[in-house]
DNA sequence: TAATACATACATTCGTGTATGTATGTAAAG
DNA sequence: CTTTACATACATACACGAATGTATGTATTA
């Protein structure tokens, strides 16, 4: 890296053509802008956001910053279009959480939590980008936008939650004892801190598996506590709802 | 700010002497190397990381960079002796968090959670440190080392707390179910999840009051159900330890 | 032929590191 | 008690690379 690069000169073969340079397709333009997102996304996760020059993006991605200049506006634009690729469906999914009143509120909120700990560990590209978001950018200036807008999804996210677990209070599947916005703000302070801690090191925790009894021991600690049921169980032993505990 | 700064003139007064410039006294000396830390605190808590420049803090202390790099040997230099003042203080309360047995180890660990989070909304230094380290600052090159430390206060924390929750469980303070290393790793993002998204917006949440209610919803959540004890209390409430649980 | 999808070249700004200047404190020598 | 010598604590000035934005060139393609 970075042999041969003296002066300004800037150098770049496109991965398909090399000889005849210029012009593609629209398809192949656009095929083109996605791998400057890929790249993007790459270079900006092994240098951080603002160690990242236009030009290492361009030489990575075997094109030339004319290429970046014309899909995108300047790094701001890139980054955000880079941002969008993830964000934007997780928003998406956030907004139809709290759709209809289902009859385990609670089992939903569950299920919530641990598809999007699921995602994180399955798509290397949301893992990447959240990895970005969490270690490899500031909140400053250009990117405050992006702290207003985590700012606001957040708020959203707590909503939904909160509403979640009011629900489930109603029909008695909480002790009424618990603060239900406390209780969602643990809830997603504990989702966030385990996204955050995965993603600055994979390998502290193996979170595919360990998600589950997480999310579940928590929850299970808002139950009202053996439950005025029929049977006792034994000691413990949560009705439904329960993956591999072992000690 | 900003004003009659041109071309790459360097101006600037200290605060005390303005005709007589030059040596001072080593307690002023070291009177203006923290002022210097105190100034990049905050200027790094504006502009992000890699967005202040030296001249910056420099300006901003109503200095020179000659001041700053008498005493720093670069940027690099400066910012980890800005969060040594605050992190290893931290780490020592960290280190002989583990130091004996106690009588009643989940009271010692949830005391221990509550310290730090009371901490980080008492103290507004640490709370600008930890905004820097969060969400104004990239964990690459020489901050690299940053991330490895944090990493690795991680792991002890992590440990402290487990050993903490197994003494809890010989005891029998605990589910038996409960698994001691997920719970570890629960409290411990729950805590860095809440503290993550306090400074990124203090005003979510008053931390001070909610943190208690929080931890206990937590810890309560891995005590045995209502525990085999003469008096099964009649709905829930647990033994001790509640703080204000109004809704 | 005109718009597109880039590559290339240029000008400018900004931050850093270092070299140097300078005045003061400090201590030993006289 | 001076005087001298040196280290300290900065301020100032300079040289350099690096990154950005833009203007321009060029070959396709529609």
């Amino acid at each position: 890296m970075y042999s041969g690069f003296r002066g300004h000169r800037e150098i770049g073969f496109s991965l398909k053509n090399k000889g005849k340079m210029a012009r593609r397709t629209k398809e192949e333009a656009m095929e083109t802008r996605g791998h400057i997102l890929d790249t993007a996304e790459q270079v900006f996760s092994e240098k951080g956001v603002s160690r990242s020059s236009l030009a290492d993006i361009a030489a990575t991605a075997g094109l030339t910053r004319g290429a970046i200049y014309w899909h995108f506006r300047n790094k701001a634009d890139l980054f955000q279009a880079m941002m969008d690729r993830v964000v934007l469906p997780m928003e998406q999914m956030t907004a139809r959480a709290g759709s209809a009143d289902h009859d385990d509120p609670l089992a939903f909120v569950r299920d919530c939590a641990l598809h999007v700990l699921k995602r994180v560990t399955s798509d290397k590209q949301c893992q990447r980008v959240f990895e970005i978001s969490a270690h490899k950018c500031e909140y400053v200036d250009e990117m405050r936008q992006l702290r207003d807008r985590h700012i606001e999804c957040r708020t959203d996210c707590l909503a939904q939650i909160e509403r979640g677990f009011r629900n489930a209070a109603k029909k008695g599947l909480i002790a009424p004892s618990v603060n239900t916005r406390y209780a969602a703000v643990g809830l997603h302070a504990l989702v966030d801190g385990l996204i955050m801690n995965w993603v600055l090191d994979p390998q502290y925790l193996g979170l595919a598996k360990a998600a589950a009894p997480m999310i579940d021991n928590y929850i299970n600690g808002m139950k009202p506590h053996p439950a005025p049921s029929h049977k006792a169980a034994p000691p413990k032993a949560v009705p439904k709802r329960r993956a591999a505990l072992a000690s």
